[in-house]
DNA sequence: CCTTCCTTGTTAAAAACTTGACAAGGACGC
DNA sequence: GCGTCCTTGTCAAGTTTTTAACAAGGAAGG
């Protein structure tokens, strides 16, 4: 059944989805559901749905559907949420730190053990428990405990070569946050691009062709 | 020249990427680039770079490539990075302050003008030079300011009947760091969903897949 | 002015992704 | 046990996106 080589990254990246909404229905004590339920659930076709969960073995039944519980355990053993890969993150800026405090990293694969910046005033700071460290203590803190993956939330101009250090110290992925595109210098290492930026611009272009085909139309006068 | 009418969400979600892209080569002072340069340093195909920019009209010239400056004010224009469109910030949370101090909104077609959260505490507090306002003087503050936009960082919990509210003041989009899913509610309104959690669960499936640990839908022990 | 080189815009082919259709088979009620 | 209903897994068709190919036309140099 694990066919999993060679699934596209399309399916990949609704995986989450899935597991997000198989939650809430586990939650809500929802035991059973369909792909046509949930299609209606998720502004899915039906079709998409058992094609993209097929992609890794039958987990449903012709007449019954699928075990929400037992659905939900299954996709999260494909992302592979138990594996709490050792995690650093660099940059504890305001998105450094509201990363490091707000994101569950433990309940999606990592485990965050280190938080390094350049700031001499930030040393010793906790963070979500974690003192952040000195980034010339990079070198000895990796080679004593050996993370697997790296949140980079630093300038543009930093993040080439701390990238190479990282690299060179054994890390294998980055969820990368800076603006520079870490996905050109390693094409084969699994890098994770959050360009907030870039996402914001395409929001700008959404809301003015929205705006452009319904404001000529009808006026907003119901406001008040 | 515009015929900026259907075209994909593939392409528009490239643009921020040549947006940056030219901005650095504007730095840089590189006068003129061709779609095979700006390929290699990107790592798309020229072929792509033509079709994409061609969407919106030709500016480029045989034998000459394109005009850095000149492309990356046209694409700055499709963007609408002019636009400023007014816009508030509910949830000043650790994400929602990082995003409102760290973000630039100005450059990128918007304009920040409130944040909003629930908690009494949080009233009064300067994020970027703005004080945070309770959220019961929403009303009064769209009504007032007519804001297009909303940055949702609350939980998801509280987002269905906040976007709800906003819509109802008039709000045509939202950018979405809140775990519920919008997109649903509002089919039609332009939602930009950032979902970090599923960006971090995505990347576990591909540092997991890189590590070659891959052997995951091998079991089916039934849970019940 | 002419020749050679280079690059675009565009068209066609290929690949990837999504949707529709349906046979096979279990669930459920009787 | 039997028949009907329902739902999956899968195949095929349809659609979108990406890549390749090339004619037309400007640039550069003599």
């Amino acid at each position: 059944m694990a066919k999993s080589q060679g699934v596209s990254l399309s399916v990949i990246k609704r995986l989450p989805r899935y597991y997000r909404f198989l939650a809430e229905l586990t939650a809500r004590g929802v035991v059973r559901v369909s792909s046509r339920e949930l299609s209606q659930i998720m502004g899915l076709t039906a079709s998409q749905i058992r094609q993209d969960l097929n992609c890794f073995g039958g987990f449903g039944q012709q007449g019954y559907g699928y075990n929400v519980e037992q659905l939900h355990e299954e996709i999260g053993e494909i992302l592979g949420v138990h594996h709490g890969f050792k995690t650093i993150l660099v940059g504890a800026g305001n998105l450094g730190r509201a990363i490091a405090t707000h994101m569950n990293f433990e309940g999606r694969g990592f485990q965050l053990i280190g938080v390094f910046d350049n700031k001499e005033s930030m040393a010793g700071q906790l963070v979500r428990g974690l003192p952040v460290h000195h980034v010339d203590t990079l070198d000895e803190f990796c080679r004593a405990n050996l993370p697997v993956a790296a949140v980079l939330c630093v300038p543009k101009q930093v993040a080439p070569e701390l990238a190479d250090q990282l690299v060179g110290l054994g890390v294998k992925g980055f969820w990368n946050f800076s603006h520079y595109d870490l996905s050109i210098r390693y094409p084969d290492l699994p890098i994770e691009n959050v360009h907030l930026g870039d996402s914001l611009m395409t929001f700008c272009y959404r809301v003015n062709e929205y705006m452009g085909r319904s404001e000529p139309a009808g006026l907003t006068g119901t406001l008040l």
